[in-house]
DNA sequence: TCGCAACTACCTACTACTAGGTAGGTAATT
DNA sequence: AATTACCTACCTAGTAGTAGGTAGTTGCGA
């Protein structure tokens, strides 16, 4: 692994702990072991890091979103991938995903980054759209509305509940938050 | 109102908008007018404007949950109101409710002010617990579970919807997150 | 294969600014 | 007289960023 990477990594976890106003260049020297000034060699300002950040957070999502497409068989097993990839990123209720982070301190961040945030947002609003009118037709999710608003609706509960654990630093908040929705999906089948 | 409510209020605004680790007492100075040190007889550490803040956000919060349970008939209207806080709170998408901003920064807090934060949260959750027991009393709301389930999912669904209106600064995005649970309310009766 | 120019990835040193906070002072108020 | 609510002046520490330097690496022509 080189030393970009490293950065990366460091910033990553900073941002999803503390948010983008809560770390600094000095915090990423000190856990990389090199001189902050040496850190502008690789991201010229804050904000460059920051756009890199979410476009390889963005892109690996993408990746696993499309991992779980492919591997799921109904709308349900899709759903509860879903769920258990937001729990995952929590840690031990430690870390928030980064766009939970940064979207909280949104002012500080540049447009490049704020696009990048929005898209975030509208293509997992996309994905599950498509996952809710798969289980409308699949029938293992109960309790459909409008596949839009279910997909927002999801959206908005996984974001919420990583909050609530978060605040908490408790992962159990997260599945007590999240226990109604996994009720609506239908049981993995037996093979 | 005499300064200190002002530097309250100033402080809320900005933390709001930008979380605690994104304003500071020279952003207060500067709005209220007075010199940066003067912040300091009022609140002699920024910790301590954070515990009034959220005390007196949290006692707010209360009041308005009293108000509703007394004024609504039933928990569809009750509902309805909590959902218009959340929303209410949001501005045109400029601000987030106090503990939501508070939460993804939470690494900064003092203890109590995490105590008082949890606290927040504990207490909005056995409110609404309450209500959807009424719910499942008077029929009024549709695909209820477990009271305390459906009433640690309706926070989360609103702490999450918030940011994602914050995000985009689009009121539009809490009102289609939010739409599928407001689904599951009765009408108001006409009288 | 070698020498060398260009480049990379760090370094030290520093700038300008911001942040939270303290100390001592003063005019107005109680 | 004591207290309050501000003030100026200043402190330490932290922040993002720049400039110039250097050792190691790379690529290429001879």
């Amino acid at each position: 692994m080189n030393t970009r990477t490293a950065l990366l990594d460091s910033a990553e976890r900073a941002a999803r702990q503390r948010g983008y106003d809560g770390f600094s260049y000095a915090d990423l020297a000190s856990d990389i072991g090199i001189r902050k000034a040496s850190i502008h060699h690789h991201f010229p300002k804050k904000a460059d890091l920051a756009r890199e950040l979410i476009d390889r957070y963005a892109t690996r999502f993408a990746d696993q979103l499309s991992e779980i497409a492919a591997a799921e068989p109904n709308a349900a097993a899709k759903l509860r991938a879903y769920h258990g990839l937001y729990r995952d990123a929590l840690g031990a209720g430690t870390q928030l995903c980064l766009c939970v982070a940064f979207s909280a301190g949104r002012d500080s961040l540049t447009e490049p980054v704020l696009d990048q945030l929005n898209t975030f947002h509208a293509r997992s609003t996309a994905w599950l759209s498509l996952v809710f009118e798969e289980g409308a037709v699949d029938g293992s999710v109960a309790n459909l509305t409008d596949a839009a608003d279910d997909a927002r609706a999801t959206l908005a509960l996984m974001e919420g509940a990583q909050l609530l654990a978060r605040a908490a630093v408790d992962l159990s908040l997260f599945d007590q938050a999240t226990a109604a929705f996994l009720c609506r999906l239908s049981p993995s089948q037996m093979h």
